[in-house]
RNA sequence: UGGGGCGUCGCCAAGCGGUAAGGCAACGGAUUUUGAUUCCGUCAUUCGGAGGUUCGAUCCCUCCCGCCCCAGCCA
């Protein structure tokens, strides 16, 4: 199986709109105050990138091809004990696979490590940092609470001198874990919990994925983050709602500090989908905790678990554009993702007939051990896709939900009695049932209008209905997976652990299914559809002569809807 | 009861003082060799609530209500 490369030539940004964002960096580039702009993808190394990163970074790298700037994308790699190269990899990975292109711009906080550290120090001379020695415990309760205000710490007026000496040992490692950190000093008495004496650096003897032992203190997010921007000289620094109230502090540090230049934060308001969980600390236990695949199962809302689904690229970038950008918090229908999807689909899937779950159909009075070639259109409305040939004979297969043997009034398939059209191929008649002695039906048997070849009769009459199928003859078995939500509820662990939320049916394997010849040779990860069934994609499972299916997302079926009602 | 935010159609989301865009969903109907697609139509006299300013307010002011985030040496 090849595997497909799918990375988009041009993301385009036809799908992204006009947000506050956006505004204010028009504003900020008609104003003057930036003569080009620079963003940055800023992923933490822990995990692998999901829907809610694909929105940050189709907001920086979008904002930046836009407006003709440069989006860098950097490591937040400030803590090695959940850092990985795996996940280094993976985020590179899922980056370009949507689409953009960091160019030269690729960092490490890690590779500000020194110059953090020499502005450290920096903090100390000026009274505006110092070494404290309170342990973890005592230190939260000298926190305060969010009504009342937290107590200096007893070293909160330790000399620079003895600062300077102790925070070299700190580096030096002549501490163990959680001995002392390097504290801001601004006001135990603020309201904005995060401007009581902040940490700047703890000590943590643990090996770096890139620096490796040469360090033994590591700067927190808040010392690093800004401080990063401002040494690549972004100019809008956008992160999600959470970091509202981080943000005095990013400024207290570049007002604070001799930084190259003076970055803005701006904060949007993450996405949440329904039926989904979006948070890494939850989507690592499904992982570790083995209730999906991997990383990449399809029923994850990774990036890569996307992939694997089948979604291309663009109806990523699509669904984002119109989810939008703004501050309130809301979480989006999971159908608006599917419904990008299928609309990225419709126009450029190939057309195919899959039988998921088979039905023997026998016409009667079709000669045995003949079979013909029909000629099948690969797509109904863009003819350049032409067509490929497909086998008819005295045996095929249908979907066994195209026949009731008592069909309610709408029932428009194969009942007894009843004509339909075999798409591409014949109109048949189903003249009777075969069933085993547990009273199930296991064959049809019909007969076929040899007049109405390629599916139309030459007296114009009407069918209602027009199945799939394939030919017992030259079928090819496969394996269909099918996903659905893997959570039962629109807002799984809203009353308590999400994980009790998960749904059982997530997954179905079908593993009897009967696919045309044309499908016995795709290439993993591209796209076809399986005419009245759905969009489907080939999983790198699949082996030669066994191909395996992932359904990306199914059609809109209308027929479904109203047996739901009843 | 500290600080910071947010509340416009079932779900997103425009709107920036001049009389409520668009998408998703839903519901009708037309076309159809996919009950798909496409097409056409319906879907907020009203913008969390109450006052106020104004000729005029979703947009300005006041108060109230609801929801979210913050007390990691996580990001």
């Amino acid at each position: 199986m090849v595997d497909i490369e799918t990375t988009a030539k041009d993301p385009g940004n036809a799908e992204a709109g006009r947000d506050f964002i956006r505004d204010i960096v028009q504003a900020d580039l008609d104003s003057g105050r930036v003569r080009s702009v620079v963003t940055r993808f800023p992923p933490e190394p822990n995990g692998f990138l999901h829907l809610g990163h694909a929105k940050s970074i189709c907001l920086n790298f979008g904002i930046a091809k836009e407006f003709g700037g440069a989006c860098h994308l950097r490591f937040d790699d400030t803590n090695p004990v959940k850092e990985e190269q795996l996940f280094i990899d993976s985020i590179q990975r899922d980056v370009r696979w949507l689409g953009f292109d960091w160019g030269e711009h690729l960092y490490y906080a890690s590779d500000y490590f020194e110059q953090l550290y020499t502005w450290a120090e920096h903090l100390i001379r000026t009274g505006n940092a110092y070494v404290d020695d309170t342990a973890p415990e005592a230190m939260r309760a000298q926190r305060g609470t969010l009504t009342e205000p937290g107590q200096n710490s007893p070293f909160r007026t330790r000399s620079v001198e003895d600062n300077l000496d102790l925070f070299r040992r700190m580096r030096a490692g002549e501490f163990p874990n959680g001995a002392r950190v390097l504290r801001a000093r601004i006001d135990m008495a603020s309201g904005n919990m995060n401007l009581r004496d902040p940490v700047l650096y703890r000590i943590l003897h643990a090996h770096h994925p890139r620096t490796g032992d040469a360090w033994s203190i590591y700067p927190t997010y808040d010392f690093a983050h800004g401080q990063s921007d401002a040494i690549e000289h972004i100019t809008h620094s956008v992160c999600t709602l959470e970091f509202e109230d981080h943000r005095p502090l990013y400024d207290w540090f570049i007002d604070s500090l001799p930084v190259p230049s003076r970055p803005r934060q701006y904060e949007f308001a993450r996405l949440n989908l329904s039926y989904t969980i979006l948070s890494k600390r939850h989507l690592t236990r499904l992982v570790t905790e083995g209730h999906v695949s991997g990383w990449d199962d399809p029923r994850m809302p990774t990036i890569a678990g996307i992939r694997r689904r089948g979604v291309p690229a663009a109806a990523l970038r699509s669904f984002i554009g119109r989810v939008g950008v703004a501050r309130a918090y809301s979480t989006v229908d999971v159908a608006m993702f599917d419904s990008a999807i299928r609309d990225e689909l419709n126009p450029s899937a190939a057309r195919r007939m899959a039988v998921l779950r088979p039905l023997k159909l026998i016409i009667e009075n079709y000669p045995e051990g003949q079979t013909e070639t029909l000629e099948a259109r690969n797509h109904p409305d863009v003819p350049e896709a032409g067509s490929r040939m497909v086998t008819f004979g005295r045996e095929l297969y249908v979907e066994q939900d195209d026949f009731m043997e008592n069909p309610p009034k709408k029932f428009y398939r194969l009942s007894p009695g009843k004509e339909v059209r075999l798409r591409w191929g014949y109109l048949v008649t189903c003249r009777s049932v075969e069933k085993d002695e547990a009273g199930n039906v296991v064959a049809l048997r019909c007969t076929y209008d040899p007049e109405s070849k390629g599916g139309n009769a030459p007296d114009g009459r009407k069918v209602q209905a027009t199945l799939h199928w394939v030919a017992a003859a030259d079928a090819v078995p496969a394996e269909v997976r099918l996903y659905s939500h893997l959570f039962n509820r629109p807002d799984p662990g809203a009353d308590g652990d999400a994980l009790a939320d998960l749904n059982p049916d997530s997954l179905e394997v079908l593993t009897g299914a009967l696919v045309e010849p044309a499908l016995a040779d795709g290439l993993v990860g591209e796209a076809v559809q399986f005419e009245r069934t759905g969009y489907f994609a080939l999983d790198p499972d699949s082996r030669p002569g066994r191909p395996v299916f992932n359904r990306t997302v199914g059609l809109r079926d209308t027929w479904a809807k109203m047996q739901g009602k009843g």
